[in-house]
DNA sequence: CAGCATCCTCAAGGATACTG
DNA sequence: CAGTATCCTTGAGGATGCTG
């Protein structure tokens, strides 16, 4: 845990610090910040506040209520989810973005965006390659 | 498979379609594309051809040729990587992104910068949290 | 309604050994 | 060197039931 976080500020020749050492700080991030389910939250949370029911049935597929929350919990702890808790009689707790979850939101924007632009030709090459096979 | 692709150019009230559906090709392409290793394995081929070996140790850490292999043989059959076989004796294999694979790992660049600039503060929050625990 | 605890399954993935 | 095949372990994650 831990480790250095050198800025930008000192690439390698490469460009980037690059991954020799195998410990870029992105790997980490995606296994914290992409459980698999939390891309898939964050969409869901994206037009405001939701609740655990309706977070449930928006993520959907196949996410179970034991998932949702580990990730939830996570995702909290690392300042990317605001849990609110109304202390009503029926338990209502309310899920949002916090700025930072926001932020990094659109980058996962972005690779969506990339993704939607990109995935027909991704579709063609994998169907090319069975024929020239 | 084979879903329809509308391009962003007619998005719900909402934004983007959103993930009520739950099948959003942007969960699928990431599984797909990262399978946890894909994200290690883009940089390591970012400054041009690797070989098998030399990519095992690039990517480090827990890798084993085993998953290398997977995962390379998926990207490849999605037309993210080249994979170029030299006939000599003793055999000598390249990989490289393929023109697609860079477009991508720009995209992956973003996400890292992102996780860059962000990590110290995700850091601070986790332990401001267990301090007001 | 929100969510924790428990049990149980299943497959991702590591280790090892073998081949062209 | 590149890659496959096999076995085996581990833990992610689903299902269910209970509580405040």
């Amino acid at each position: 845990m831990a480790d250095n976080m050198a800025p930008s500020s000192s690439p390698s020749p490469e460009g980037r610090p690059e991954g020799t050492t195998g410990a870029c700080p992105s790997t980490r991030a995606l296994e914290l910040v992409a459980g698999k389910w939390a891309l898939r939250i964050f969409p869901a949370l994206e037009n405001g506040p939701v609740r655990n029911n309706e977070l449930l049935r928006r993520v959907g597929n196949g996410i179970s209520q034991k998932m949702l929350t580990q990730t939830l919990r996570e995702l909290e702890a690392n300042g990317l989810i605001l849990r609110t808790i109304f202390d009503s009689v029926p338990p209502h707790v309310e899920y949002r973005l916090s700025p930072l979850g926001e932020s990094l939101n659109r980058t996962f924007v972005g690779l969506d965006d990339w993704v939607r632009a990109h995935w027909p030709e991704m579709e063609r090459i994998r169907k090319s390659q069975v024929d020239s096979d």
